[in-house]
RNA sequence: GCGCCUGUAGCUCAGUUGGAUAGAGCAACGGCCUUCUAAGCCGUAGGCCGAGCGUUCGAAUCGCUCCAGGCGCGCCA
């Protein structure tokens, strides 16, 4: 499970030594699933109650640390053993002998609270995460499993912007994720290298050769202007549209040399946002895809398409399940026989399904959702099966929502220049002996840090309504924040030396403020269970949060360095070490690195 | 009109496989830098969890109805 190991750098620093009982512990609950330090205290109570599985029995964090260190529920288990809850609390509290490690176990009401020796508890808690070291957290569901994400896929005609981001962001982000538990992942970008709005753009571009990305979104915006204005406009831009569709060799090459061009832009842009892909699948090589013959032909036998009397050709979804009224029709090809959208969406949906993925995941805005089940009743109707889905919701301005054509957006490579700038201030101050290079890409790390978390720690299906000043602060509920927790605890090493301590058979950790963190970096394998579960990421940037929170506590109460013994002074040291390797784990799955200073 | 999503502190958001007193940040006010980075910490104040009804020993969390916002609903992509 370590042999993944992906830093060069790892195999340099000092390893602590394993004792033989915390390699079995961790090797066992492994086999589970489930990484649970408070094994030893269910192992007791199902040794005594053979009716009860260990799913029964619920550990969770007591309201406060007065009341105990570990609680648990009893509602589930005394319905199992038809006892009223107290009672079974009382039961579970006199009757069972549990190891050395539990030093008092006391009721209230249906709860039982368990007072622990931390020592041992952390000890083996600070052991497994430093020898799983980067794979902390990864269950390797995936294990010999591929998966397929498509995300990002905007359109080829301007920078993108903030709202857009979302996408590659939570895509990204996805990928990390999906990566980190063991999957083979493929990163597809699908270029919607065609269509109306290309079209317009082409035509307004005389001579692409001399134009720059930036300037590009102003012509667009103009050039969906004049469409609206003037007809003619428009309709030539159907006529370049269908000459492209023919397979014109000179319309082809006006198409690619403008849409070469946003991509090329684009991909820059997202690149300082550390996202990146794979494959690029262009639209265009889908026009008359073999496989869309088949689709028609079993959408026909369901009498399921026609040709309507402006002689379009149009899915009829009623057909072949879908209930309401609206959106009940599809339309596949216009009356000129150029095709729409969706009918080679619907080539390059089958493609990449006949790719052998065991996971086949979309990213798309909220506007997609009826289009995508769409999709997905043509492509079931056709014997294919569909991509899985996540979406995510506009991100809003304050004046209403963002609009590319309207010139009416916030560009990510605006806010990415603004957060940069910022950063660098504050790295200005607070680094003033590092070299300006290195003093440069802190400030990078610390704005996509800034950026990325302030997109990813919200939930996908809420509007966010933009705002700079939220969105720019480094204080508070931020990724810089967390990075500076990470910073902080780099201090610490540096100043402590080179190499850590082994792990002390006397473990002090006794404080609440090192159990309260030794209890959050235990948990950090279940919020990322949870979120390759339910394919987000938003709790893991939450998980971040509230880790670097709890630690700037322990911080604040538990000198390091000027600890009171030798022993303690390694065992807050590896708990340092821990948490810093636990962070991240959890900022490299949502795009986030972590400066050694800031 | 119909469908999907959302509604939690003044603002931005956590918390929902139902469980002990609903949590952070920002903004406000009051403290803390001869001690491991003040991008920080501590304290004060701030809540009919949109409204109502229901299910349950127990509801922010589940169900129904309403209200408000977002998105979508036949030759855009």
């Amino acid at each position: 499970m370590r042999a993944r190991s992906q830093e060069p750098c790892a195999a340099r620093e000092t390893r602590p030594s394993l004792t033989d009982d915390i390699e079995l512990t961790l090797l066992t609950s492994r086999q589970e699933g489930t990484v649970n330090p408070f094994q030893s205290l269910s192992d007791a109570i199902l040794a005594a109650f053979p009716a009860l599985e260990p799913g029964d029995l619920v550990f969770a964090q007591a309201p406060n640390l007065a009341v105990g260190d570990v609680a648990l529920r009893t509602f589930e288990p005394a319905k199992k053993l038809k006892l009223p809850p107290p009672q079974l609390a009382t039961r579970l509290a006199t009757e069972i002998t549990y190891g050395p490690e539990v030093r008092a176990v006391t009721t209230a009401g249906p709860y039982v609270n368990f007072r622990l020796d931390r020592g041992v508890f952390g000890r083996r808690i600070v052991t497994q995460i430093l020898a799983e070291r980067e794979r902390f957290g990864s269950r390797d569901s995936g294990k010999g499993k591929k998966a397929l994400i498509e995300h990002t896929s905007i359109n080829p005609n301007a920078s993108p912007h903030v709202g857009r981001a979302r996408n590659a962001m939570i895509g990204d982000s996805l990928v990390r994720l999906l990566r980190f538990d063991g999957y083979d992942v493929e990163v597809h970008y699908y270029v919607n290298d065609m269509g109306r709005q290309i079209a317009l753009l082409v035509l307004a571009c005389q001579d692409p050769s001399s134009l720059t990305f930036d300037q590009v979104l102003q012509i667009y915006v103009d050039a969906n202007a004049r469409a609206e204005a003037e007809p003619e406009f428009a309709a030539q831009g159907y006529d370049l549209l269908a000459k492209m569709e023919q397979g014109d060799a000179d319309t082809k090459s006006r198409f690619h040399a403008i849409t070469g061009l946003c991509l090329k832009g684009q991909l820059a842009v997202l690149a300082r946002l550390g996202v990146s892909y794979d494959v690029f699948d262009h639209e265009s090589d889908y026009i008359k895809d073999a496989r869309l013959a088949q689709v028609l032909e079993a959408l026909r036998a369901k009498d399921a398409v026609f040709t309507d009397q402006d002689e379009r050709l149009v899915v009829d979804l009623s057909k072949i399940g879908h209930a309401p009224e609206e959106g009940r029709y599809f339309v596949l090809m216009r009356a000129n026989g150029s095709s729409m959208y969706g009918f080679r969406d619907i080539a390059y949906t089958i493609d990449k399904s006949e790719r052998g993925a065991d996971i086949n995941l979309s990213v798309f805005g909220e506007d997609h959702k009826l289009y995508a089940q769409q999709i997905a009743l043509i492509l079931e109707a056709a014997g294919k099966t569909a991509p899985e889905t996540v979406y995510y919701s506009y991100i809003l301005l304050k004046a209403g929502k963002m609009s590319t054509r309207q010139g009416k957006v916030v560009l990510l490579s605006e806010f990415l220049d603004e957060a940069t700038a910022l950063a660098a201030e504050r790295v200005e101050e607070q680094c003033k002996d590092l070299a300006p290079e290195d003093r440069k890409i802190i400030a990078q790390n610390v704005a996509v840090a800034a950026v990325r978390f302030t997109i990813l720690r919200v939930g996908p299906n809420k509007n966010v309504i933009f705002d700079w000043d939220t969105s720019l602060s480094f204080s508070g509920d931020t990724g810089p924040y967390v990075q500076y927790s990470c910073a902080r605890i780099n201090s610490i090493l540096r100043k402590l030396g080179q190499d850590l301590p082994h792990p002390p058979v006397q473990f002090p950790t006794e404080t609440d403020s090192e159990w309260a963190l030794l209890v959050k970096l235990a948990s950090f394998p279940d919020t990322v269970a949870n979120a390759v579960q339910t394919r987000n990421c938003a709790p893991i940037a939450q998980y971040a949060l509230d880790t670097a929170r709890i630690f700037t506590a322990f911080y604040h109460d538990c000198p390091v360095l000027n600890a009171d013994s030798e022993t303690q002074r390694a065992a807050r040291a590896l708990l340092c070490k821990a948490t810093h390797q636990t962070l991240c784990n959890a900022l490299q799955l949502l795009g986030i690195t972590a400066p050694e200073r800031m």
